[in-house]
DNA sequence: TTGTAGGCGTTATCAA
DNA sequence: TTGATAACGCCTACAA
């Protein structure tokens, strides 16, 4: 009986698909041993309901999109292990898509799951002043959507961030009680609004210092790890600055590699800090001084208000979008230690 | 037109549903005209065919599923970038699912892929001397499986490994030569298989530098880092070996944190070398000698057979099971260093 | 080049 | 407690 499907069960069970059904959907209408019988044959069979039939009638999909820009970053994948978590509880299974910090991977990918692919989505997101009415027609067909960390300010949806400006703030009054007075800023985009928050707390803690803000001292990097290799030779050779404010973890990587090279001590001549998630920071040579987020209550998080949403579709009542803001924590090391 | 259809679509534009959908599976039976017509509402009216139920027609999923161990570890999240690349050229969604290295989740999510869920299958196990059974069923659906650097022999499905035996043997013997003679092997899992093809190649380059083996230096860790640290610090200071071989590179971290909390010297009093795909290695303190393996390409070859296995089911006619091994690389650093 | 119609495998409704 | 049946949305053989 190789393909097996409920009808041929049916059959050889002498039963009708109904109560096959039934069986396997947890109803309380069907007899025990009936089940019991069932389950047992079906089993045997190495059968289980078709995935996709089940959808086409239910409309559930019991599937979620996870939707971000890398994979091999501490961040993304602390986080995903939370979405996976909650999800494995619900049952659900999770569809990955990497953008590659490619707006136009994320629009593709996001119409592509405008076809009842997924129930919904969590992304942190790759664009910012952009068109987002690709996010908008995924609305219009009830899929929501849960951001974390980078997100859209202008799409009306649940969002689960940290306190991004406070944080910089913090790391950037750290750096200038060490004696910093040259304070470059590394960011990857500054024009997604996640990097426009921490440079805004890098700024308000050089005005309340009285350090005068630099356009020179702010460095837009890349996503490449040889021009940025470049790049930060040539800032630290010419425009030396005294310290470092890393917005991304890759760049204080990238900036300890170029001081090996040149020679530079930390935290001597130059102090570093850095939004990291990575768990070794303090093996590192120097022990690297981070801003951390909770990855993975940032993924627990988002996945929870997306099955709250979820759960609202089914029973509407109060507002699931809500916007979290979960605490990142300061870890002073050697780094960006004073003398 | 709320929840379009391809019926709804259809009365719209005054033409058959088949029209339509073979203006969107890329049929030349179809005026051209026709054709952008069609696209042209359909877009507007924000349509695409539904998945479900194409794959419900079709029996196509245009899914792989990926099961591993972990998600957050520098190896398996690169792995999943080879396999996404090539997954993302031939339009295939990615379903993704964490085992944590325990078994049971394995079956159970294996056996929930049982219902046409997916094409086929990537993944790299948790478990060694089971029943297998569980994957077996999948050879009897069809659905192709390819294992990827922890793999199980006794089933015959296409497998992408590396060395590891020679990679163990020559970083042992690298030990030796640095002048070690009291080597400890850590590694998490003694009776998986890769585990002790790794052993081996320990055991091996002992014998030939005539170093007798000692069992008391092969450390069976634990998935938890608190135990670890443990039985590390205990490994420090009671068995006092000189030299670290690390089948795992969580544990290498492990054994650098029990240094610094223990005042032992790397690489005066402790030489460490670890399998290792983490990129900042050479940034550590000391810079962390490891044998790292084509994470990246494991993962790209690994989706190609897949690929292969899926494009055989259409047309069967050689064999797509194969096992391709690709090579790792030995990075000296400091850790290591002799005098 | 286009249209008709049946069926993919499941489940919910209704009737028994 | 069980069974018959229609419907979910799409695609393809066949007819026109």
């Amino acid at each position: 009986m190789d393909n097996v499907n409920i009808k041929k069960l049916a059959k050889e069970l002498n039963i009708s698909t109904s109560t096959i059904s039934r069986a396997f959907n947890g109803s309380h209408d069907i007899n025990k041993d009936t089940k019991e019988r069932i389950l047992a044959f079906a089993k045997q069979h190495n059968f289980l309901p078709n995935h996709y039939a089940s959808n086409l009638r239910d409309k559930k999909t019991k599937t979620l999109a996870v939707i971000i820009p890398e994979i091999a970053n501490d961040f993304f994948s602390q986080a995903i292990n939370g979405i996976e978590e909650v999800a494995r509880k619900k049952g659900f299974y999770i569809l990955l898509y990497r953008t590659d910090d490619v707006f136009e991977k994320e629009v593709s990918f996001v119409n592509y799951l405008n076809n009842g692919k997924v129930d919904g989505i969590i992304m942190s997101v790759s664009g910012e002043a952009n068109d987002h009415n690709y996010l908008r027609q995924l609305e219009s067909k009830n899929v929501p959507v849960v951001f974390f960390d980078r997100v859209y300010e202008d799409i009306d949806a649940a969002k689960v961030t940290t306190n991004d400006y406070e944080s910089s703030f913090d790391a950037t009054e750290h750096l200038l009680k060490t004696g910093c007075r040259r304070i470059a800023y590394l960011v990857v985009n500054k024009s997604i609004s996640i990097g426009q928050v921490r440079m805004q707390g890098y700024m308000d803690a050089l005005k309340k210092h009285n350090v005068p803000f630099d356009d020179e001292l702010v460095i837009d990097c890349s996503n490449d790890e040889k021009v940025n290799y470049k790049i930060l030779t040539k800032v630290l050779q010419e425009i030396k600055p005294d310290g470092i404010f890393s917005s991304v973890e890759r760049l204080a990587f990238a900036t300890y590699y170029v001081c090996n090279d040149l020679g530079i001590e930390i935290p001597k001549k130059l102090k570093i800090i850095s939004f990291s998630s990575l768990g070794i920071a303090p093996l590192l040579s120097p022990a690297l001084s981070t801003i951390t987020q909770p990855a993975y209550e940032m993924g627990i998080k988002a996945a929870n208000l997306l099955f709250e949403a979820l759960e609202q579709k089914a029973a509407p009542s109060s507002n699931p979008k809500r916007h979290v803001i979960l605490k990142s924590k300061l870890f002073i090391r050697k780094s960006s230690a004073g003398e």
